[in-house]
DNA sequence: TCGCGTCAGTCATACGTATTACCCCGTGGG
DNA sequence: CCCACGGGGTAATACGTATGACTGACGCGA
């Protein structure tokens, strides 16, 4: 209803007593040389007296554009998504476009596979991050970008260099002296979390005397610390902990704590991605720095090099480790 | 571009042999006695076969109504919206409403005060969460219910019981034998940190020997951090500190332990607001629980029943106190 | 005096959809 | 044999905006 009986440029061109393409020509700022001063001045003082605003739906349809794009994430719970918004609106920003920001729609409730756009799609296009391979059916037609997603071959792209900052990781700790890893792993059919699975393994199964142990689990607190809980409860345990997020580190020093265990001097944690949290821990965690900011705003210029009609190439971003207090050597290293 | 150049109802008309009005009738489901199975059948044919989805500036324009409901937010970092959005989006799915997210528009780049809506407001309602109070100006005509912003004369609000949150927490640590109290205060102008000043200022000056110190800070963990570390460098320090959120409280934690001083034995900590964070610190932290997503949930209902023509009630949804680890009676209680 | 360019606007139209009013045709009843 | 009726579909229109085509008046040079 609010679209509707509202005032519309006739209104405000009857008001004014001209026609109401004046209006519109005022308003729009096309005016110079086809109306007077005076009259662009009455038109605008009764657009001000009627409170009156563009029909958005009437513009959008007759331009053919919206101006806006949907930044889909899978949660508006992680931190990890408001720097990636904030990328993207300052990049849009300048091109005077609009974000907003949705999360899947919930197919438990509602009726399953509508066959029309949900409200949300009036849209120019769609940044979607983190998402299950499969969800991209959801966008034909609609031009896309994809984030965090891992490579796609029809559509562009924008990644983190995880294997790189995995690997990072993991000669930290080699180089520190630890061997047996163990992997704090998230359950979630996600690309990053798979990737930093496979580089983790890769990396152990090349290092001499290495042996990797993994367990997973939500991501969540709680289920962290059991998870972590389990591999520290083994016989021969881990020396270091490397976790697929921040949060799950969290967890991970719950179940080092539990278990009378002191970070890093018992048992080394590593982190993944640097949210506000990694400095919050005592002691700071030692993780790898993705730069979220920056893939917002690398994605949304894709985007808009994808709606001028281009072809963008990946990007990938690299990330980088920063050693903080949750690592060191294990308590005996291997002799010489 | 892309709301143009697609495939139009017209399109879908002329390869099933049928006219758009057809086409309309049988996309909308409303074709029962009006036309025949099988002509209903090649017009959903059709349209597969183009890949037609409707324009929804066209059906926005010609219903009246979108359909979706924007949520704004002060942040998208602050993992409080989270949940918010969350209980908003479910009771709005229930309707069949889709709900988008947004920020205030960075008036620092664009061009400052444009008369004309943000793309972002082709929609029938606004939810308006932890609002600067000056704000409201630019919803002008467009229902809204404000969250967490405070009472308001003309606006429907959906708010905190704030003060009784903080009631209890001054009981509990006054109860626990703490007299001297610091507060770190977040320095943003928002009702709801006003509100829980203020209580907390009352609670401590009707209490015999109450003496409250206050400092400032960002709502970040290194401005929280100093701005403790001066209230503990006093002279006479506080033995408790109250936090006006829980990311602040990491920040007290962090410059307890740079002091030194143990928490809670030596310094209690309370935060405010549960969220994931509380949790995840060690000691868990002694705060109030709000609930975020219930505040959605009703700011949502409330703005239904506003689009609906209601005067929906202020509602105030009441915090909880959850005593973990982080409080204790001070080391040397006063004599009784 | 006439033609022409310019100024200041207006007219008309299209965007794509949903819906109301209509129309055609076959059939059954009177 | 004519008419009413209903099933199956179409024509027409409105939503509110932006814009290209057009128009009337006026000033000016020839």
């Amino acid at each position: 209803m609010p679209l509707a009986g509202r005032p519309t440029s006739k209104d405000v061109a009857q008001e004014a007593g001209v026609s109401q393409s004046t209006v519109s020509l005022v308003l729009g700022g096309k005016w110079s040389g086809r109306v007077s001063p005076a009259t662009a001045r009455s038109v605008r003082v009764a657009a001000e007296r009627l409170g009156y605003r563009p029909n958005p739906a009437a513009r959008n349809l007759r331009l053919g554009t919206t101006r806006t794009v949907l930044l889909m994430v899978p949660t508006l719970s992680a931190p990890f998504f408001g720097p990636v918004y904030t990328g993207a609106a300052r990049v849009a920003a300048r091109h005077g476009l609009g974000v907003v920001v949705s999360t899947w729609p919930d197919d438990a409730d509602g009726p399953a596979e509508s066959p029309f756009p949900a409200p949300h799609e009036a849209i120019d296009g769609v940044l979607a991050s983190s998402m299950p391979a499969a969800a991209l059916e959801r966008f034909q037609g609609t031009p896309a970008v994809l984030l965090d997603s891992g490579p796609h071959a029809d559509v562009p792209t924008v990644d983190f260099g995880v294997a790189d900052g995995m690997r990072a990781i993991a000669d930290h700790l080699t180089g520190l002296g630890h061997r047996r890893i163990g992997h704090v792993a998230a359950g979630v059919d996600q690309w990053t979390f798979r990737a930093r699975a496979e580089t983790l393994s890769a990396a152990v199964a090349a290092l001499p005397g290495g042996a990797l142990a993994r367990a997973a689990c939500a991501i969540d607190v709680a289920s962290a610390r059991d998870a972590a809980h389990r591999l520290l409860a083994r016989p021969d345990p881990p020396t270091a902990l490397v976790c697929d997020d921040d949060l799950i580190a969290a967890g991970a020093y719950k179940a080092a704590r539990a278990l009378g265990l002191d970070v890093p001097g018992e048992v080394s944690v590593t982190g993944f991605d640097d949210v506000l949290l990694a400095t919050a821990l005592e002691p700071e965690l030692t993780t790898v720095r993705l730069p979220a900011e920056e893939m917002g705003a690398q994605g949304m210029t894709a985007l808009l090099e994808l709606l001028d009609g281009g072809r963008p190439a990946p990007r990938v971003l690299p990330g980088r480790l920063v050693v903080r207090g949750s690592s060191a050597p294990p308590r005996a290293p291997l002799p010489p």
